[in-house]
DNA sequence: GTTAGCACTCATTTCGTTAGAGTGCTAACA
DNA sequence: TGTTAGCACTCTAACGAAATGAGTGCTAAC
């Protein structure tokens, strides 16, 4: 029963989803029949689309209504069906980054961007920069009990810390930790910077033990970022409000809430990282997401990169019907466009 | 006719309004004929309550509906029955904030608590630092073609931005710009480094001034932020759905998209730093609201201050039957603990 | 000034009916 | 053997009439 099915069973399947995609109302024989390239009646459809129920690939959701595909069905399309199409199509809308410098106002207006072209819920994660090595800290005195770390990695991502001391310290220690570290440090992948370092470094410091600790601790929890700390914007999410199949208030209410929570959408993000095999752009249906509140919901991710190890992840969020070529095309070119920016400059 | 209410009527008034919180629904006669603290029949709330219907602080959603408050009669409510009220209440729950060194963590959480607690949608906008006077600058190298700026302010904000060269820079070149930019702007507020001063440290640069005019641009950007980078946290967004009022497609719609883009947001708080008069907690009942998308919500706003003239503004968005007492308290306890938080160390 | 009683209004609910979309099956046809 | 026309059957959505009931306003009596 798992065997392919022949073309005319595919054909009359990729009808029924564009058209559920456009109307979103189970779709009967006598429309589908209608359907432009194929010519035959609705009785010769009825008995094929008897079949393809049989199948799993269409849902009826009572006797006397049309059809609407299952997961099954929509994954065929995105698996096979869609492809086919894909080259016709084409014609991209072009989207038009503004050249910023801030990598967090480029992030921002891609996911609105992606939301407008898409009418879908849209999130794009910024960056972690795991895998990056430490290419500069520096200590500097800000007041008498006030120093400032700075740390720069090697993809240009900044973090700093106001570090509270306890007594004072002069300049000349603050020239030799800022010696210290950038000897043991500079290089360093991100993550090799641990406690066991950390400990190793406050051995060395000897002498000034007390205060380098402090500091030493303070820098290392500047260079950690916790994992919680994974920002995640946002747009579009009452694009979902469009699809009537996703709009009553306790499915609205909890997806609205995922979104703002944005805990649900890191394990998206996860998901994706641990990911390794793949091509670029993943599309889970509806129980294939990750995300339990999503088991409604398409979700099509793309990671994109910019170098050394830095990805993020965009995410689309839309009915089961949503328009997968268009999303896929959207994410391509969203990914193309990133690149080029973030190729040069960062941050 | 603008005459005080009499003692009867204001408690009737009360009583309707209490019961309209609680229920959502037009309220009638007999309702607050059963209610506890007054024994009047329900044939003679009816003539009072005819008389309140004229003096526009009730209104009647059609004929032989029940009354539900005007946004007259909530004024009225907050303006003086409320406080009647206020002492009896009191008893706030305990607001936990965890203390942590992260500003951006404390407003979150303050955000979400508040919305825990209220059932209401919050918002909260991080401290502009106008105002604020500029305590260091540093200039590091970070390799051959690039400088990292790390600006401080006295309330201890860190900006920092890469600043990209076109040459070569040599390390007295830089230590001789951290000293012009150390010994000209510290200690000025920041708002008074615009692009005159710029110019005219472009001048004393003199020798160097190709190099020196994109650094010193640079540092000029990095220490002002846009108008529109003002940072917004929300939460409980979703508690809107709980009040049918507002849950409407369209309204919901609307509110939550104002929630998402924030820049309505910022609306409220720039409304609220611009009244400097007050006391620090101002109510908007329905049309009152800065907000043209919160005309059938009430918005409850507080500042609070962090020293140094940086002030954030909180902001409850509920609807107009909202708890007013409890949303009041809620705030005042929050301003407490943001004090008391930030009082002592920040970011 | 207060209250009981009553007629009246109007939104909401209920329930039966209808209309229509769609199916499944059978029988005929190519 | 695959395709099609036709028809009976099913089930939902839409409609409308009637019942319900909450609430008012007014009048008359206390």
């Amino acid at each position: 029963m798992e065997e392919a099915l022949n073309d005319r069973k595919k054909r009359i399947l990729k009808a029924i989803i564009k058209t559920y995609m456009e109307t979103g109302e189970p779709v009967g024989s006598r429309t589908i029949s209608k359907y432009t390239d194929l010519n035959i009646s609705s009785a010769t459809i009825r008995n094929e689309m008897s079949d393809l129920t049989d199948l799993g690939y269409i849902v009826q959701p009572h006797t006397s209504a049309g059809r609407i595909p299952s997961d099954k069905g929509y994954r065929l399309y995105v698996d096979e069906l869609m492809k086919e199409k894909e080259s016709e199509v084409a014609e991209l809308r072009e989207l038009v980054l503004e050249k910023t410098d801030k990598m967090e106002k480029v992030l921002k207006q891609a996911a609105k961007l992606l939301a407008v072209n898409t009418n879908y819920a849209t999130m794009i994660s910024v960056p972690q920069y795991s895998g990056s090595r430490l290419k500069f800290i520096q200590l500097s005195r800000v007041s008498d009990l006030q120093i400032v770390a700075v740390v720069v990695c090697e993809n240009n991502v900044i973090r700093n810390q106001i570090i509270n001391l306890e007594d004072e310290m002069d300049d000349e220690t603050i020239l030799k930790l800022n010696l210290l570290l950038n000897t043991n440090l500079n290089g360093l992948p991100i993550q090799d910077i641990n406690l066991g370092m950390i400990a190793r470094l406050k051995e060395q410091a000897g002498i000034h033990s007390g205060v380098v600790a402090t500091v030493l601790d303070a820098v290392a929890a500047t260079i950690h970022v916790d994992e919680e700390d994974l920002e995640i914007y946002t747009s579009g999410t009452t694009n979902l409000f469009r699809y009537p199949e996703l709009s009553d208030k306790s499915k609205a209410t909890e997806l609205i809430s995922a979104f703002e929570e944005k805990r649900q959408l890191a394990d998206l993000v996860k998901e994706r990282l641990s990911d390794t095999s793949n091509t670029g752009i993943q599309v889970y249906i509806g129980d294939e997401s990750p995300v339990e509140t999503m088991k409604d919901c398409s979700v099509v991710t793309a990671t994109y990169e910019l170098g050394e190890g830095m990805t993020g992840t965009i995410g689309i969020i839309g009915p089961k019907r949503m328009d997968y070529e268009n999303v896929v095309d959207n994410l391509k070119t969203l990914k193309v466009e990133l690149d080029k920016i973030f190729g040069k400059k960062l941050e």
